[in-house]
DNA sequence: TTATTTTTGTAATGATTGATACATAAATAG
DNA sequence: CTATTTATGTATCAATCATTACAAAAATAA
């Protein structure tokens, strides 16, 4: 193939910017921060991103829900689905302090984005809605497997799940620290079982 | 007292800016936006807030924390404690649908701000710090007149709350439905009986 | 080699940002 | 009345915003 090569390579931009978005979310991440944190100049990023930080954010956030299906994949083969997603809740308890007040790039996107962009916030719901389909799906089978004792409908769980997830993610924010998120995050998990 | 008059009240600007940041956050609102929503030019509101839209910014949220200190006096007094605190969670449910997608604005700040302004973000988490604390006092003094089944710590259960007010309101606006809300909120206030 | 293609780096674009300068309006005090 | 004071409206500021223009760099194809 003709051309120059290339320094700046599409995925890793995206890696890059993610991580600046995660942070300081989409409004606050000024194109400048971007090239800061990716290297690359505006001509390689503007070559490689026809739609600007538009499309580079739309790109991270797809990134990420990959991530989320490459969890939801494990939780297919699983033999013990429900015991991964309460294990998933678990760690989070002991990240690191960066990562506790990062939160979850989703769930910032749906708070800062519903009266900024139509789109990216739509998006960022549909996201977590999947996430909440998975629970509710795990839950579904688990209790035809006859291995839940709670009568409460696998719909309104699998809710009460993502609703937790996004409370989770503002508590670790007020409490980065270990053991205060693991006595909630137990609490929380024992209304499933 | 000498001097034209006052057209542009500091309480009424504040008002109107509180709106505005409660949809857009503290970065997405511009000067611009806030001269719109309250009609006074940049004279009057420099003159009125020489710290400018940060200024403002600080005010709007010291007039939220301010209802909720409305909200603890009434607890105080009220007999019936934990249930005006359940009656606060369900009420949210038959919202119209803008306040569903606005959310709770010192949320709202506590995940916008957090790698943007200290202390913009340390005053948000403070004010959700405070509302924990008056669930968790309702809870003890509940706890303490043998109203309260479970045996879990009232902290615990005032961290729950707090994590499920973060969360509903982000459900909210992934369900900005009245049904969806009322069935949720009632399973998860369930937990404090 | 030369022509072609693609990426890169830099300079510049016009628009918008938050904030200031300042003249004027509109009141009261004396 | 005049002097003083305060608020307002407008023009303007420098800085930053996202984006574009474009020449040079660096590769391959012929």
């Amino acid at each position: 193939m003709r051309g120059r090569p290339t320094v700046y390579e599409d995925a890793n931009i995206v890696k890059k910017a993610q991580e600046v978005f995660w942070q300081k979310g989409y409004s606050a991440t000024s194109l400048s921060d971007l090239q800061k944190a990716t290297g690359a100049g505006a001509g390689s990023f503007y070559n490689t991103f026809k739609g600007g930080k538009k499309e580079v954010f739309q790109k991270a956030i797809e990134e990420r829900r990959l991530a989320f299906d490459t969890f939801k994949t494990e939780l297919s083969k699983s033999e013990s689905p429900l015991e991964l997603i309460k294990d998933f809740f678990r760690s989070i308890a002991s990240s690191e302090e960066n990562e506790h007040l990062k939160g979850c790039i989703i769930a910032n996107t749906v708070v800062e984005m519903t009266f900024i962009d139509e789109n990216l916030e739509a998006n960022a719901v549909q996201i977590l809605k999947e996430v909440e389909q998975m629970f509710t799906q795990a839950i579904k089978n688990e209790k035809l497997k006859g291995n839940l004792k709670t009568q409460t409908d696998p719909e309104i769980l699998g809710r009460y799940l993502i609703t937790f997830w996004c409370g989770l993610n503002t508590l670790r924010r007020m409490y980065p620290d270990k053991n205060v998120l693991k006595n909630q995050i137990e609490m929380q998990l024992a209304v499933i079982s």
